[in-house]
DNA sequence: ATGGCCAATATGATTGGA
């Protein structure tokens, strides 16, 4: 069981580099971000037509996050615990069957939050407490889970190529941070961490000054699993080379295989 | 030289991204 997680930057204008990749890595399950449509906008049926069911949680021009399954979707749920009153589309919760039994998948778009000084910056940190408060509850379940997305979040100087660029930036505050552990530590396993210690892993690169010529990259996207998940971690990786395309994502797709078998 | 871009919107300037 192949599971991807890729910020699209625009499902619209990202179509043909989607399908492109889909034919290329075969993924099994597959989680977007930042799709910046409706749901009613959302282009189903080339992607039906590749074998994916499609569920979308999608709203007008901004955020919006979706998921792609060759396996049928048993339960679909928009939304964060907590979310009275947020009506930003960041979160899509599924469940699928597989032969080990339930498999839960989640999509989700975690908030910027800069400039750091300001009330975006606090919706990120409360984000992240309804997000730890969602964990705490699915982990209860001890079922093979996964979190998938853009965190916005650098774990740790590691993850950046220039981690001096962003020491005032939200995504490297040490409260952001601090939150970020808060959830691994719960019991999550950071996929690519588990596989790759190298302090070359980007899944982010500016579109501004040249960042990919650079590699001036950041590592933000982010695959964590629970521990009956990480139990079956057969290998993970970043699809770099995306970020090469012409008229490319400024992400580029991370993806990890786990030994569960589809059904 | 600390910059340079991109996407959506009743669009031609503004907002948000990271």
């Amino acid at each position: 069981m192949r599971i991807a997680t890729w910020n699209v930057n625009s499902i619209r204008q990202r179509l043909d580099h989607l399908q492109t990749w889909l034919k290329e890595r075969q993924p099994d399950i597959v989680c977007l971000q930042e799709i910046k449509c409706i749901d009613e906008a959302f282009p189903r049926e080339p992607l039906e037509a590749l074998g994916y069911n499609v569920a979308v949680h999608g709203q007008k021009t901004f955020n919006g996050v979706a998921l792609l399954s060759k396996y049928p979707f048993d339960e679909v749920a928009p939304g964060l615990i907590g979310h009275d009153g947020d009506v930003q589309a960041r979160f899509l919760e599924a469940l699928v069957s597989t032969k080990a039994g339930v498999l839960r998948v989640v999509s989700l778009y975690l908030p910027n939050g800069n400039p750091a000084n300001t009330d975006k910056y606090t919706y990120k940190i409360n984000w992240m407490d309804r997000l730890i408060q969602f964990s705490r509850e699915r982990l209860k379940l001890e079922e093979p889970m996964l979190l998938c997305g853009d965190f916005n979040v650098i774990p740790t100087p590691a993850d950046a190529r220039r981690p001096e660029a962003w020491v005032n930036d939200a995504l490297f505050l040490p409260k952001t941070r601090e939150k970020f552990r808060a959830l691994t530590n719960l019991g999550l396993t950071d996929a690519i961490r588990a596989v790759s210690d190298s302090d070359e892993l980007y899944s982010f690169w500016d579109y501004q000054a040249g960042a990919f010529q650079k590699n001036d990259g950041i590592r933000i996207d982010h695959l964590l699993l629970s521990p009956q998940a990480a139990d079956r971690l057969a290998d993970a990786g970043i699809d770099k080379h995306v970020r090469g395309w012409e008229k490319p994502s400024d992400h580029v797709p991370v993806w990890v295989d786990l030994a569960i078998e589809g059904r």
